[in-house]
DNA sequence: TTAGGCTTGG
């Protein structure tokens, strides 16, 4: 956390970078340049933490007063408000006390809505996200015995020296950046640990290996290729063979991010916090440059299934369509890449029960469908595998074999053997559906089925083994999602969002971390566009018991523009009045009827598609709309709502002159305001840089590509949506598996209760895959 | 503690 303490004043400047210049508060105005100024002030008045409950969590007000010499004209303006946002809030309420004096800067300046009242600054300083750092100098140190909490924050932030690796020290401990050249998959030991090795460099000109020991194999650096960049944080220095080593240790730490000079730079981890700053990102982005143009002996294993020769060992970047275990020792995998190789690949007969996933058979597979056998300490992995990932398989062997022909001769075929062991690193992993490699192997998928479905003489031309969404990528393919919008934004991480002011508008990519709520009927709400209010739609209970006290007064009413037929209940108990309005539109079958003195059931009972029900009752001796909240509108399983702030109507008048008869242009007729269903979500999302909450609401039915009005009646739509959720979200819940999403972020200030709140919506972006654009 | 790249095999 960006909040540095340190207990002598005079070592204050040492924490500044030196390319921040200071800008005195009473020189400071809305419109001055912010970026690269710090303030600094002693702390006069610190406000308490408050617990907001929305992404930003917590938010703290502080006032700081500037040292101002008192022979100084300068007496205006010397001090301002603070407002902290998130946990650079929590940090300050730590780590900050009355009297101490900090150095502020990465802050924004927003006019003060207190300067009429409090007269301190017309504007206030706002600290909020990745970018705000505070800089305290405690005025009087910690008495021993302060709490725990107090003391972690207390210790001074850890700055981050990288040493070249040309530069290391046997015996030291050290952080470093490289691009790794060589690696191998966590293999076991026969110790505790997992072990996995890398081979490094960078533009220093050294290669240096590195070994990882770690029990647990999700916890090992996240290396897909060579070329990836790795950051690793305290290893320790060995000689080994007259050369230098790294080593991890106690407390070590790795961010990996994928080569690409393209890709974003978005790191790769399964550490719930790590320090990642605008260094680190420069630092990515230099090393991707430099082995893009000056890593030349880097070589690229990775072949396509086209390309590859007999007796070849090669990296394949593929998707797996079936596998089966063959036995203990050997499973077999059928991947595909999308490519064709001329020679005709062997194909291992599998009993149908027993292979896990779909493959079509036939020969126009034979040299598109490669069966790659498995052994050894590989079947684990191969074993944990689903159809529709996709996979990189490392140093895979295809050996040519000689088989009979249809007509006696003999002919060559390549079969596909991933050997035991792990030398060249061999080996195999699932790919995250954020790998720049999976995005090129999705091309190639989909032009191959399309060329295959274009092609009458292929005996492939049942796609649906390919084209079936959730087939293709078992959870990523049909639930990426695609940007509507005409921006022309850079893609930014979900830090920078946190860290802007609002409003400003974001295209990211993240995953779903989490989202609320989980049952769907909790996120079907009314809302009015007129005056904004959300509403919870009231459960059949709610509005029973609603109903029962609305129909007691049964006494006969009569409207001269309707003409009304009563009837008894079935027990006897009450009257039911129809009034069928005799105003109807030209050319219209429906009937609009005034449905008195009938419970809730009796009125979905007697609702159909042909007539528009609506529930009324007795008042005076006139027609009045039922009250407090129950749906003023049934037809069929539909039912409307008005909304209670801007319907200012009770009296049920004649409805006429309405040309087409529909919920919209009726409720207009009474005099009612519709109240529209939406549906509310709150995602948590997740870029590795930070984890930010969003709303989906206003575009929640572009996103979904079913209205919200249509799930409160059609269970297609409802299992459409949930279906949609569980790919976005995999039940079970694993990293790998949630796919990426493109996103276009809107972020707003919101007055609520005279506090301001930035909330965060996801708009313009719509969930896409061939399941959801029929 | 462990491993310390470097195959030719079903």
């Amino acid at each position: 956390m960006p909040v540095y303490t340190d207990q002598d004043p005079l070592n204050m400047d040492k924490w500044l970078p030196k390319t921040l210049q200071s800008i005195p508060l009473h020189t400071l105005t809305a419109k001055s340049e912010c970026a690269g100024k710090y303030v600094k002030g002693k702390v006069v008045c610190k406000g308490p933490l408050l617990n907001m409950g929305d992404h930003v969590k917590y938010l703290l007000k502080s006032v700081i007063q500037e040292d101002v010499p008192k022979q100084s004209q300068a007496s205006n303006n010397i001090s301002i408000n603070v407002v902290l946002f998130g946990g650079l809030a929590k940090d300050f309420s730590h780590a900050v006390n009355q009297g101490d004096v900090v150095v502020l800067w990465g802050f924004t300046v927003s006019p003060s809505p207190t300067f009429g009242k409090d007269k301190l600054h017309p504007c206030n300083l706002n600290l909020n996200g990745a970018e705000a750092h505070v800089h305290v100098c405690a005025a009087t140190a910690p008495a021993a015995g302060t709490s725990g909490a107090s003391a972690t924050v207390l210790k001074p932030a850890a700055k981050y020296k990288y040493v070249p690796l040309n530069a290391l020290k046997h015996g030291s401990q050290v952080n470093v950046y490289g691009v790794v050249t060589f690696f191998k998959l966590p293999f076991p030991t026969k110790g505790t640990d997992y072990c996995s090795t890398l081979k490094l460099t960078d533009p220093s000109g050294a290669t240096v290996c590195c070994t990882i020991f770690c029990e647990n194999q999700e916890n090992h650096p996240k290396i897909f290729k060579a070329g990836d960049v790795i950051r690793l944080h305290r290893v320790k220095v060995q000689t080994f063979g007259g050369a230098m080593t790294l080593v991890t240790c106690w407390g070590w730490s790795a961010l990996t991010f994928d080569g690409a000079v393209s890709s974003p730079v978005v790191p790769r981890t399964n550490n719930k916090s790590f320090h990642f700053s605008e260094e680190d990102q420069r630092m990515v982005t230099e090393l991707r440059e430099w082995a893009a143009h000056g890593l030349t002996a880097l070589r690229d294993p990775t072949v396509p299934l086209s390309a590859v020769l007999p007796k070849q060992y090669f990296d394949l970047t593929c998707q797996l369509l079936a596998k089966a275990r063959l036995d203990s020792a050997c499973t077999l995998l059928k991947v595909w890449d999308g490519t064709r190789n001329s020679c005709p690949f062997l194909t291992i007969p599998v009993e149908p029960e027993a292979l896990e996933g779909d493959c079509p058979a036939g020969r126009d597979g034979q040299n598109l469908i490669a069966d790659v056998l498995v052994y050894d300490n590989h079947v684990e992995v191969a074993q944990a595998l689903k159809p529709g990932m996709f996979l990189c398989i490392y140093n895979l062997h295809a050996v040519p074999q000689a088989v009979p022909g249809e007509d006696c001769s003999v002919r060559e075929v390549l079969s596909f053997h991933l050997h035991g062991g792990a030398s060249y690193g061999r080996g195999l992993c699932a790919l995250p559906s954020s790998s720049p490699d999976v995005a090129k192997l999705q091309r190639a998928l989909q032009s191959c089925a399309e060329q295959m479905e274009g092609d009458m003489n292929s005996s492939l031309d049942d796609l649906s083994w390919f084209t079936a969404s959730q087939f293709i990528d078992g959870v990523t393919w049909e639930c990426q999602t695609v940007r509507k919008c005409t921006h022309t934004l850079q893609k930014v991480s979900l830090a920078h969002v946190k860290s802007s002011s609002p409003p400003g508008v974001f295209h990211v990519e993240a995953q779903v971390k989490s989202y609320q709520p989980k049952r769907l009927y909790q996120c079907l709400k009314l809302f009015c566009s007129q005056c904004k209010t959300i509403e919870e739609i009231p459960d059949p209970a709610t509005l029973r018991a609603r109903f029962g006290q609305a129909v007691r007064d049964t006494r006969p009413c009569r409207a001269a523009w309707a003409d009304s037929v009563t009837t008894d209940t079935q027990d006897h108990s009450r009257q039911i009045t129809l009034h069928v309005s005799s105003k109807s539109p030209a050319h219209s079958d429906s009937k609009l009827i005034f449905v008195q003195g009938a419970s809730f059931d009796e009125i979905c009972h007697l609702s159909s598609d042909e007539e528009f029900l609506i529930p009324v009752k007795s008042s005076r001796g006139k027609l009045t709309f039922l009250d407090s909240m129950v749906p003023f509108l049934f037809r069929g399983k539909r039912q409307f709502y008005g909304c209670r702030q801007c319907s200012v109507r009770r009296l049920v008048k004649c409805v006429e002159g309405i040309e087409v008869w529909n919920e919209r242009s009726i409720s207009e007729g009474l005099g009612l305001q519709l109240m529209e269903y939406v549906l509310v979500m709150k995602f948590e999302l997740d870029d590795g840089t930070a984890t930010l909450e969003a709303l989906l609401l206003e575009d929640s039915d572009s996103f979904f590509h079913v209205s919200a009005e249509e799930l409160t009646h059609s269970q297609e739509a409802q299992e459409k949506i949930q279906k949609i959720m569980d790919s976005l979200h995999p039940p079970d819940n694993s990293t790998l598996q949630r796919p990426w999403l493109e996103l276009c972020l809107s972020l707003y200030a919101v007055d609520e209760n005279g506090q301001r709140e930035v909330h965060c919506q996801i708009v313009n972006t719509q969930t896409r895959g061939s399941a959801v654009e029929q």
